[in-house]
DNA sequence: CGCAATATTGAGTTGGTTCAAACTACGTGG
DNA sequence: CCACGTAGTTTGAACCAACTCAATATTGCG
């Protein structure tokens, strides 16, 4: 979850998010996008690899895609789950330290960062808000950390849906009902735990009335409150 | 371990460039570090505070600074040890998201937000810089991510030791005598372990011939293979 | 030296994992 | 349109790495 997005500065309430609040500016940088060319990415195909040369920086514009990284004996992490709007592939220091894969049919508007340069050469502005949103995804980065290291298997995922629900929320989307574009298993490995553990939590969630959980990729939330609650480790369900 | 440096200053050696002698970026911020006040920092004192407005970014000049989050109820993430020659405070959007703590007697040099943000704006590379400072703090924060959520405790100390001796060669220390200038509990706080664990798998690598301990904050590497092996994740030593 | 803070070691517990099996959703081709 | 196969999800039972609680040892400072 966030990936960045150029955006006026927001602040995630402590312990309850993993994504700093975005908006759409019209910037420099956006309307390069509008011009930039567009790319159609296939589902679990990658736009690109962990040490490939980063050419581009690039904008999603339908679909999503989950950045990770693997190492050799296969366990994997899940860095971020980009949403239209977001920009990836910033703050690759010469190549990239990550996987981007789409996890459906996907569209990128591609912008090679030869141009980032140029525009960051000619505007101050533009060095600057690269600078601020890399500062989002460092928070958000430290947030997931947070999350990851400290909290138990129920306050991460609950920590996990207010995300996606505070996303639905900043989108004028329900906030209440989450369809969820990834797998158990990008979950999973996005919070640090097993697919059968987020499953069970799922269900135990369910049994408490938190959710609904009518199909496996709709989660509809019931009691916001005990969420927020598990979220910020103040909540005796947390095991 | 990251808390960021400016970048390598690559200085032109006089009469090999063919390019007009600019004066680098990092030299414009690092002198204004030199001018910028010094501040001493007590042991245990706090430079700032979650939620303190950002006034200033700091240069550790002497002693160290451990970064970290907690929770109401106790449950606190260490983010960074930040060692002399390290800026930190860099990417706070507005107010710190995090706490600065000397961990002992300590010096930092203090420059104003405000005149980060004109440098940046006479100077179009100053927002690249911080740019490129804020990348490797992000890199540096999903690297621990990757490490707190996959690794087994043995695995995690071998990074977090690791860190330290490359930390080391870099300044042209001895990469295999590590001192240790934060406590356990940093250590635990830092790899999502408890003082126990951290404890107990210095005694076993102390036992398989990996490192010795003859004072707690004394660490000398005895075989930096098997660390390096279990660090990436190939030993069989990993529980 | 004596005390307080920090570190180590031991024994028992547990949250989450592992391994295994059953169930569900969905796309494809007959 | 439905049978079938595959991929993904849920559930169950046994296990174990790291945790908790408790006691002892070490370190360092006034």
């Amino acid at each position: 979850m966030l990936a960045t997005a150029f955006a006026p500065i927001a602040r995630p309430v402590p312990g309850t998010t993993h994504q700093p609040i975005r908006r759409p500016v019209a910037d420099a940088l956006s309307e390069r996008f509008e011009v930039a060319g567009v790319r159609p990415v296939a589902a679990k195909e990658h736009l690109f690899c962990e040490g490939d040369q980063a050419t581009h920086v690039y904008r999603v514009e339908a679909g999503h895609i989950c950045i990770y990284r693997t190492m050799t004996d296969g366990r994997r992490q899940v860095i971020d789950f980009a949403y239209p709007g977001d920009v990836i592939g910033l703050g690759a220091l010469g190549e990239h330290a990550a996987n981007a894969q789409a996890t459906v049919k996907t569209q990128v508007r591609c912008l090679p960062i030869a141009t980032l340069n140029e525009l960051a050469q000619s505007d101050p502005r533009v060095g600057m808000k690269l600078y601020e949103a890399l500062s989002r995804e460092l928070l958000a980065a430290r947030e997931l950390l947070f999350t990851v290291s400290q909290r138990t298997a129920s306050e991460r995922l609950a920590s996990f849906l207010l995300g996606l629900s505070r996303r639905n929320a900043r989108r004028g989307e329900n906030a209440d009902e989450i369809v969820l574009p990834m797998t158990r298993s990008d979950i999973a490995d996005f919070l640090g735990l097993t697919i059968e553990t987020v499953s069970r939590t799922f269900t135990k969630f369910r049994h408490d009335g938190l959710i609904d959980l009518e199909q496996c990729i709709l989660v509809t939330i019931r009691d916001m409150e005990a969420l927020e609650e598990l979220a910020s480790g103040e909540s005796e369900l947390r095991h």
